[in-house]
DNA sequence: CCGCGAATCAACCTTTCGATCGATGCACCG
DNA sequence: CGGTGCATCGATCGAAAGGTTGATTCGCGG
């Protein structure tokens, strides 16, 4: 772990990539090896590339998801750290992180110098969460009971496709009882009662994928 | 329109504001005068510099939108160009934009080189769109009819928040037969029978702010 | 001036949704 | 073993939403 720490940066925006080289080469141990606009080539130079961290986007404009690159990344045999760096803080988005494995989650208002604090704790192997992150991870501990079962979201999502109670009975092969009893435990879990306020509220705490 | 052209970046995120500059300041022709990190401030530093053409994100954290602070700068006595340099091309973010008076509409993903040319177009009063948003437009101009009207549109946007027909009808000062009757010219317009799969519509198309 | 689309409202009917009961099976955990 | 959470289904009833038809006002452009 000594000497420099070997950054690849994986994001769409080519500005944001000149952005991002600007303000780490100022650090004299930080050393960006590659760059990747989309998140295959990522996974693809973080294999070939001798890598410390990654600094990676979760949305890039089409293809595979950032988390989805987070994770194939993770998986390999000596694997880099993978430092998430996205404008997003949607539950949804940092939760697919995290699982992907994921060593850190910054948000990009982040200022340079915490950029730069974050890279070296995540080269150390610990984690480096942003405040808000942090926080948000706290609230899903503290109160489990407000978390949507897997089949809960499933409902929800297609309820957010505008499928009708009928039609996602038949998707799911249920019977329609069920998929009331479903959004009926969903609604108390949201705190609305219909399932417009319902898609609004899961948007906005970024419960389901969009 | 000789000499130097002096720049403005309006943007919250650090990086992106190091990034346009690293790539403008290579142009020799440019000069990077302020940057802002929220648009009450583009707005006031439009005012007191002398600026000849603004960097405009759209969407900051916090605050005034940058479709607002368009709309205010266009507005000063011997304005500068708006040239809104955004991560979304949504339809009404687009419109927004364009009807704020922005000189020209770039997404986030572009090239350095098309970047620089762009604001050339910008300060000689020219209008420079991205393909993309060009086709948008061009689209919305074709297809008059498929266009939600603005009272549709504002009817939809509270639908999506999950409000009830007569939670929207108390908000509008309308009777709830007319928010039905906006509703059934919203679901002919859209293809769709429900209100929740207008709203997936709406978002997929981009027609309505989230 | 007249047509046309947008916006406004009304009455009526059908379908869907949501609320409230209830019930069963299953898996996990202390 | 018993409790707890999840997933599944049924029945009922009132409320909300959607479909239909028809009508009025207003402004804009040919």
């Amino acid at each position: 772990m000594s000497g420099t720490i070997r950054l690849l940066l994986a994001d769409d925006h080519p500005v944001v990539r000149t952005g991002l080289r600007a303000v780490l080469d100022t650090e004299p141990d930080f050393e960006v090896v590659a760059e990747a606009a989309d998140a295959a080539r990522a996974v693809r130079l973080a294999t070939t590339e001798q890598v410390d961290v990654v600094l990676m986007d979760l949305r890039f404009g089409a293809g595979m998801h950032g988390s989805d690159a987070t994770a194939a990344i993770t998986a390999l045999p000596d694997a880099p750290r993978v430092l998430v760096l996205t404008t997003y803080d949607t539950d949804a988005d940092i939760l697919a992180a995290v699982e992907a494995g994921a060593t850190g989650y910054l948000l990009k208002d982040a200022p340079p110098e915490e950029l730069a604090a974050a890279v070296r704790t995540a080269a150390a192997g610990q984690s480096a969460l942003a405040p808000t992150i942090a926080h948000r991870l706290m609230d899903r501990m503290r109160t489990p009971g407000t978390a949507l079962s897997r089949r809960e979201t499933e409902v929800l999502e297609l309820v957010a496709d505008g499928l009708s109670n009928q039609a996602i009975s038949k998707r799911l092969f249920l019977s329609q009882a069920t998929v009331k009893s479903h959004l009926v435990h969903i609604y108390g879990k949201l705190g609305v009662d219909s399932r417009t306020a319902a898609v609004a509220v899961a948007v906005d705490r970024g419960l389901i994928r969009r």
